[in-house]
DNA sequence: AAAGTAATTGAACACCGTTCAAGTTTGTGG
DNA sequence: CCACAAACTTGAACGGTGTTCAATTACTTT
């Protein structure tokens, strides 16, 4: 095997899936590989360049058809980054470095686009949704990461297995309030329904 | 001076105010303090101890007096977040750590509980607005950070300093889902205003 | 002064990402 | 078949990192 590009971001996925970011190192890697730490900057650029290789592998199952509704979007997301160990807190880096690049996040403020919204609004929206997903997901990986460590403090945290639960009622209320928006496209003042929990 | 948990506290919020998270390193520290690296460990348990306090000094100022509103904590929490060098990535990571601890987080479920909404809703709420907090100003202070690297490809990202603008829509947004589902309080389905922007 | 505790040093352990001259393979063109 | 260039790999180093720990110093308390 004559140490691809291709067996080298397969390899760092493999470990990555198997014992997460922290031990995602280039000299693992490279061990993993047979072969010396340097070869690998033959085919890599960075390290940084390897995460975001991942961080797009980790999303491509969503990034491939197109969803239709903005919770749509949001749901399979999750899903994608909840099916790779840390793999929140890889796209999340990758985002931060390059906030349009992971290919379907920025989907989401193009969905809230054709609901009716300004562009402008329907942009900060969607990155809103991008935010609370990737902070979502990271949350839920890191305290499974720490209750694998032992070092679950099991007092704290939500009762049961209802953090999908938690993340749908999260979405919703979001959501509630951008076709509230969409609807009644005024100032940019408070809410739409204008009830009497005013802002104060 | 004799080197107290204090004055390493204080030391390491200095760096960090001054050249950023990543300069932040238990050596640096030890060699601004005139100390050998070792001695930091007789006042302190961990790098990761020290980052929590850390976070809980960077959100000081806001965890003092109680906010009225939600937007208002949203709007302070933020604040405090920007005014420290990688302050957002500091708190996100005590959060993570432990999402109940940094004091004025949890503050938002309970604001929003304030609001008619049962408490699942509103803890849920909340910590979606915590994600929402956290990653806008980790986005924005990420962004000046490369900026400052001289590596801003200044073409993509928003068009001005709209940065506030940008958050507080979002923030709004949100806060309209919000009180409108504190107004109809009925199953967890779509949106409350039944508009025809339908979730499909 | 002696004993005992608190604090600090100095050195090491086991890593990390990255670079680079020198060597090795591999694939040509003559 | 051979030379030459291009593609690749090695081995070693550079300059870091967090953390531990026996030995040593500083400071109290008896």
């Amino acid at each position: 095997m004559p140490l691809t590009r291709e067996a080298i971001v397969d390899a760092a996925m493999g470990i990555l899936r198997e014992y997460g970011l922290a031990d995602l190192s280039m000299r693992r890697l490279a061990r993993d590989l047979d072969v010396q730490p340097g070869a690998l900057y033959w085919h890599v650029k960075n390290k940084q360049e390897l995460l975001t290789v991942l961080a797009g592998l980790i999303l491509a199952p969503v990034a491939g058809r197109e969803a239709a509704t903005a919770r749509e979007l949001a749901v399979a997301v999750r899903a994608a980054l909840l099916a790779v160990r840390d793999g929140a807190e890889v796209v999340a880096l990758a985002h931060a470095l390059k906030p349009d690049a992971p290919p379907p996040l920025p989907g989401f403020g193009a969905l809230l686009a054709g609901q009716g919204l300004p562009e402008r609004v329907a942009d900060g929206a969607g990155r809103a949704l991008v935010h609370y997903v990737l902070g979502s997901a990271m949350e839920e990986q890191t305290r499974t990461g720490l209750s694998r460590a032992g070092l679950l403090d099991a007092v704290d945290g939500p009762p049961a297995g209802s953090a999908e639960e938690v993340f749908l009622l999260g979405l919703e209320l979001f959501l509630a309030g951008v076709s509230g928006r969409a609807a009644a496209p005024g100032s940019h003042g408070t809410a739409p329904g204008s009830h009497g929990t005013a802002p104060a």
